[in-house]
Parts: C-alpha cells; structure tokens; sequence
DNA sequence: AAGAAAGTTGACGGGCCGTCACAGGCGCGC
DNA sequence: GCGCGCCTGTGACGGCCCGTCAACTTTCTT
C-alpha cells in the first residue's frame, strides 16, 4: 500500500508545528523583553510593551509567564544555565586552586562582557538596579561553593567557611565586574587578576586565624 | 504702637505649623513605605498601599514624592546618610590600614543587623532583589574609594587600583552580610573577622603584581 | 479681620493588569 | 484526503492603580 504520508515519517524529535510555534512564541518574548528590559528598565517595563514587541496578542504573553518578574527571572535563569558548565569546566580541568579560581573569574568576566554587548544591560541610568534569585542562579552560587569546598576537602586551599568564602568571591567578582563594565574597552584581563588575586590573598589571610 | 501679637515674636528657628506638618507627613509617609516594602516587596507595593497605611489623601503624596521609586531613594538615601558619619569617623580615628577596615566593616555590619531588625528587610522572599544608586549611596562609594585612597597615598596600604578596591571591599561586605543576616542570630563578629582578612589579605595579593 | 499663600483632598480620565469566551488551526484516527 | 477534538492564540472586559486638578481648608501676612 502507498505510505499515506511522508510527513508523519519521523520516529523522533523534530517536533510537530505545535510545539515549534510554542517554542518560537516563548523565544520571541524573551527576545522583545530582553530589549525592552534594557530600554525602559525592569520597573518601567510593562507585560504589554513585551508583548508589543513581538507579534503576538496580550492573551499570549499568559500562556507562557505569570507576569513580567517571571520573565525576567527566566532571563536570569537562561544566563546562570549557559554559565555554569563553563565554571563545572573551569573546576575539572583545574590543575590548582589558583588555576581555578584564575579560570573561572576570567570565563564569568568573558560572560559579562559578551551579555554587556549583546545589549541585556544598558539599563536606563535612573532607577533601582534588580538582581534576580532563582533556582538556575542559586546552583551557581552553590557551583561556586562546591568548587571551593572541594578544593578545601582536598587540602589545596586553605580552611575557612565556604558559605562565606563563596559569598565574598561572588561579591567581589560582581562588584569589580560592574566597575570594569564602566570602563571601555573594558580590560578582562586587568580585572581578572586584580579579582582572581584579591580572592586569593583574601582566603589565604581568612584562613590564618 | 502696641505689638500685634506675640507668636512672631521667634526670632528662630521654631517653626511654624507648615513646616512641621509637612515634615510630619514626609516622615509618615518613609515609615509607612518601610513598612509597605517589608511586606510586599518593592514590586508588590503601591503608592496606595503606602498612602493607606498614614492618614493621608492619596494626592498628598505626590506633594512630596514623585513615585515610589523616589520614596525608595529616599529610604536608601536615609540609610546611607546615617551611615556614611560612622564610616568617616572610623576613618579619621582609625590608628592603621588593618583598624580602619576593621572598624568599618564592623560598623556596617552592626548597621545592618540593626536595619533588618527594624523591619526594614524580611523582603517577602520571592521577587528580585532591588537596590538603588542615590547620590547618597554613591557618596558612601566615594568614602570607601576615599578612604583606601587616602591609607593607598599615606603608604599605609599596597597600591592598587582604588576604585576596584573599593568595589571588592563593598563586595566583599555586601554578600557576606547577606549571608550573616540569615544566620540566626548573626555573628557579627566572626563575619566581621572573615571579611577584614579576607580585604586585607586580597589588597595585599592583589598589591603584589 | 481679611486676603493671600500654601497644602490637602478625593474624584476623574487613562492605562495596564489578568481573565475568559471565542475562534482558528493542528494533529489524529478513519 | 476528511472531519472531529483539542490546543493555543485572540482581544475585549471589569478592576485596580496611576498621576492630575479644581475646589476646599488651614496657616501666614498685613
């Protein structure tokens, strides 16, 4: 008998036009808020600018996101999702805890710069900066963790608190890394050692007590 | 002549009913948003919320702020103009680089576990976080930068680059804090030892390029 | 005491929110 | 191919919040 139709052949993942458009739809709003975010900041930002900024009506958007906070976490989601292998990969092929520490500042500096560009930040000046928590971030905060509590377990880097020691490295390199971002062309690589040794000495001298 | 009456008879700076009516109702206003925000979050709070809670009309409070944006500034800027003294004053008396980090950093932090136990902070717990750049707050920026300046310049402190070290000190303080205030009840005194070293053995590190 | 100045009030038009009844297309079984 | 459900997009709707403003009240001035 003649194969009714070689449109249904496929055994696998490509995906039916169902699942294609939803996925297009929810791309294209994490798109138009991305743009939208920067231009008008997170708390001028309204569901319907987003949505005005893609073809979709305003029913939509409500398919896909509670509100706008769940956007932007889904933003900030996205961005902890593409960084942490890079950090998992900086611990693995880590020959020292100095190699890691020096690897991984510099890849979340490489992130910065890269997300920086692609326009995800020029936040209109005024007004409240927002930072998000949300699972996909927490799992890099406890990545981080981990990485230094390993090295810690294994002896080559000193004793101290690794809650404390992830939170201070985690503020440090945000906070160095907002200054660099000011900075144009912002130099990487000055930042990292700056970062990369201050952490260094930090845990060194922490842990002498 | 007689003297038409004897209420104008100050000289000074005993102010009239206007005036102290309207710094009543600005300070009405700051309480009730402190407590607004506690409860709801920044995003979840409104002007009417924040109204509601003194017994103003809702119009009233656009006489003294313009959103609750503003009012937000306001209470940052409030905080950072306490604080700022202590930080200036842990400056000029401070005997050497090591006192003065110390005592700094032992004063922002008492600051904060007094601030989140007057209800400032519980931040219902899901929502980005937010903070805000007032020229208050930056001011308190510029101490930090000054104060590292100024140990940097006596050769009291490694040379490094201020406005990065002053970025990692602030940093370094922030997420530790966080991390301090969830412990119950917060040890300020070993966050406050933890973070000192780790700033100063990160300046000296960092000094040693 | 009376007019001017300053401040307060709450109702109003406009916009955004989140929902919902409806419609249109996709997948599936025949 | 064909038609029937189901899934998803649609945009209008009631409700809430916003920021303004004309009218009113209180304070200050002369």
């Amino acid at each position: 008998m003649t194969v009714s139709a070689p449109e249904t052949v496929e055994i696998e993942a490509g995906e039916g036009r169902r699942e294609k458009s939803k996925a297009a739809n929810r791309q294209a709003i994490l798109t138009a808020a991305r743009r939208v975010f920067a231009q008008l900041g997170y708390d001028g930002a309204t569901v319907r600018d987003i949505i005005r900024g893609t073809e979709l009506a305003s029913g939509t958007f409500y398919n896909y996101f509670k509100s706008k906070e769940e956007v932007f976490e889904a933003l900030a989601d996205d961005g902890a999702r593409r960084f942490r292998p890079v950090l998992r990969a900086a611990r693995e092929s880590a020959a020292s805890f100095e190699d890691y520490i020096y690897t991984a500042v510099h890849a979340y500096f490489s992130f910065l710069v890269q997300e920086h560009q692609s326009g995800a930040h020029p936040l209109k000046d005024r007004g409240p900066h927002v930072r998000s928590s949300t699972p996909e971030t927490l799992a890099v905060y406890e990545e981080v963790r981990d990485g230094v509590a390993e090295a810690i377990a294994k002896g080559v880097a000193p004793k101290v608190d690794p809650d404390f020691l992830a939170a201070a490295s985690i503020g440090v390199a945000q906070e160095v890394g907002d200054v660099m971002l000011r900075q144009s062309p912002p130099n990487i690589d000055a930042a990292t050692r700056f970062v990369a040794d201050f952490i260094l000495g930090g845990v060194q001298k922490a842990a002498s007590k």
